[in-house]
RNA sequence: GCGGGUGUAGUUCAAUGGUAGAACGCCAGCUUCCCAAGCUGGACACGAGGGUUCGAUUCCCUUCACCCGCUCCA
């Protein structure tokens, strides 16, 4: 999916965060935490602008929606109701021969023949030193082997080299009739183990009913199920056991059903309303992977949008909209968004709708928000094991009900990295002597960059040249964050900003000082990341020309 | 979890069974310096743990992490 030249860019992307400080493998100088990441100064400034101005555009400037920030630690009867405990420990089974893994209950049960093997030898070898276990080797044959082997009474070498495996194998064929292919699959999954010329040991059989313990596909032997639970457990409490159990919530969504009524009662909002949260949550994924994109420790932005029953569907129709909006109006081009209108086959069961927003990443189309119209699934759920009713008095209509929900949930941290993946771009601009050289910018939208602006005297050895622009940076710095900087030529110190994406930066020059021109006096060069233009502006307005763009 | 690949300064890349180099970047100093300039000086690396060896960054084993493919992704 992902070319060369895109793994490149990943690559390069990748190196920029660090080397910049926007995201650190957590815990490096220890050697790393498999999925974990961790965010540096510049990291956490984009992460911040990015949770702010979701939560301005989905709480603050709504009337409908009220925010919560619910704990991490969730006991276990809440994930039980919501059904995680259950579906979070997939039994996975793999294939002994093509290694491939199937979850263990979606094996198709099997009845037949099943030939079992104590391990092999290499054929090749056993020649060399007779026949020592006849043509047709049989139960209990390569115990009798490894016996003769020990006693010394033999010419079969002892040491290491000898080809030999003891691991037990076996397929499973639907009669004595296919007893040939058995054979014949088993000598290729000894092969695969390093026998060259694998002479199978110790063969039996035997009439086995309707067992999983088979791939469908190939007859072969399928390892034992393993659990593979993707909620990370821990305990509460002095005693760590059963009862103590709790978990590090798997998604952010649960603590809003969960906390449904009293935000219902505190709040006095009427249907359709919404409560949003923005937090951490936690996924012991198999396989995380594409840097931060799956981690198992991640933040979510979640909005849980309660409605009547009949609204369901025109609701997911609007939030899908505004969210779309929403990663437009962060600076994400509309081209690399797509939407999925997830197939009936592939919801949740409960959910009437689902669309997932993603967007091309490097290394592929990702999911970055599911806006899912999830029915009344989850206040159900916790209405039926807690007992408590969540059901909602309508005071026009005198009706009861569980009211129906319409969720647009996005990755905090994805969305970081498709701002980041979106933002990099490399050009071409001169160097002092004319030259083309290549140029890093992250092209982010101001209102995400980490830093708004840069402040620089032209040179740091002329004390008034450095008060002005320490000037500058106190009338900036209540409104925005700004960073300071003297140290090296100019033109470096802009390149500097333009690899952290910087929109803005401003240089003190004599003529700030009115050195060459009065009319020129405090006045400065405001110089654009993007277009590289300067222009020359009074510093009193400043201050509201910045604002404007970074709002 | 399986298979393949990779681990040497911040980055890119050298070399070596015995003292690990460079470039760029970074820090300090000088310079009326507007797009990675120049000069001087400086800091910083063999992912971790074992083993072999008189001696290991180099050879072997284990482990950790990252990348690619599969798998998984309620």
């Amino acid at each position: 999916m992902s070319s060369k030249s895109d793994t490149q860019r990943m690559e390069k992307i990748v190196s920029l965060c660090k080397r910049r400080g926007f995201i650190f493998q957590a815990s490096e100088i220890y050697g790393g935490l498999n999925g974990v990441w961790d965010y540096g100064p510049l990291g956490v400034e984009l992460k911040n602008n990015l949770k702010q101005y979701w939560w301005r555009v989905m709480v603050r400037e709504r009337d409908d929606v009220v925010g919560i920030d619910g704990s991490i630690l969730t006991g276990r009867a809440v994930l039980k109701a919501s059904g995680h405990e259950d579906t979070f420990s997939d039994p996975m089974v793999d294939c002994l021969l093509t290694q491939r893994r199937f979850r263990a209950d979606q094996v198709e049960p099997q009845s037949g023949m099943a030939y079992t093997f104590e391990g092999a030898a290499d054929a090749d070898y056993l020649t060399a030193f007779g026949s020592l276990l006849g043509p047709d080797p049989k139960a209990g044959a390569l115990e009798k082997l490894l016996e003769k082997r020990a006693t010394g009474k033999t010419n079969i070498p002892r040491d290491e080299d000898f080809p030999l495996v003891t691991e037990p194998y076996s397929v499973l064929v639907s009669s004595e009739k296919n007893s040939e292919r058995a054979r014949k699959t088993a000598i290729e999954y000894y092969r695969a183990r390093g026998i060259r010329n694998p002479l199978l040991l110790g063969e039996t059989n035997s009439v086995v009913r309707e067992t999983r313990q088979y791939n469908p596909e190939n007859g072969s032997l399928l390892t034992p199920p393993r659990a593979f639970n993707l909620m990370l457990r821990t305990n509460v409490g002095a005693t760590a056991d059963e009862n103590s159990i709790a978990y590090l919530r798997p998604e952010t969504a649960q603590s809003i059903f969960v906390q449904f009524k009293n935000v219902l009662e505190t709040s006095r909002k009427k249907l359709p309303f919404g409560i949003a949260q923005i937090g951490k949550a936690f996924r012991n994924e198999i396989n995380p992977r594409n840097f931060t994109f799956r981690s198992r420790e991640f933040e979510q932005m979640e909005l849980e949008y309660f409605c009547r029953p009949e609204q369901g569907m025109d609701l997911l129709a609007y939030w899908l909209k505004e969210r779309i909006k929403f990663y437009q109006n962060i600076g994400i081009a509309r081209g690399r968004l797509h939407v999925l209108d997830v197939p009936e086959t592939e919801r949740a069961f409960y959910s009437k709708g689902t669309f997932d927003i993603e967007y091309e990443f490097p290394f592929g189309r990702q999911e970055l928000e599911g806006v899912a119209y999830r029915t009344d699934y989850d206040l159900m759920q916790h209405q039926k094991a807690s007992g408590k009713s969540l059901e909602y008095f309508d005071e026009e209509t005198k009706q009861k009900f569980v009211p129906h929900v319409v969720e647009p949930s996005a990755g905090v941290d994805r969305s970081v990295l498709a701002l980041i993946c979106e933002a990099y771009s490399e050009d071409e601009a001169p160097d002092e002597k004319g030259k083309m050289e290549t140029r890093t910018v992250l092209r982010f939208h101001p209102r995400m960059a980490p830093v708004k602006c840069a402040v620089f005297p032209l040179l740091k050895n002329k004390e008034p040249l450095v008060a002005k622009a320490r000037e500058i940076v106190g009338l900036l710095r209540p409104h925005m964050n700004v960073f300071y900087d003297e140290s090296g030529a100019i033109g470096r110190r802009y390149r500097r900003q333009d690899e952290i994406g910087t929109p803005f930066g401003v240089t003190v020059d004599f003529e700030t000082l009115g050195e060459k021109d009065p009319a020129l006096t405090d006045t400065v060069t405001l110089r654009d990341r993007d277009s590289m233009k300067q222009e020359r502006v009074k510093i009193s307005e400043l201050r509201d020309r910045l604002l404007e763009a970074i709002v």
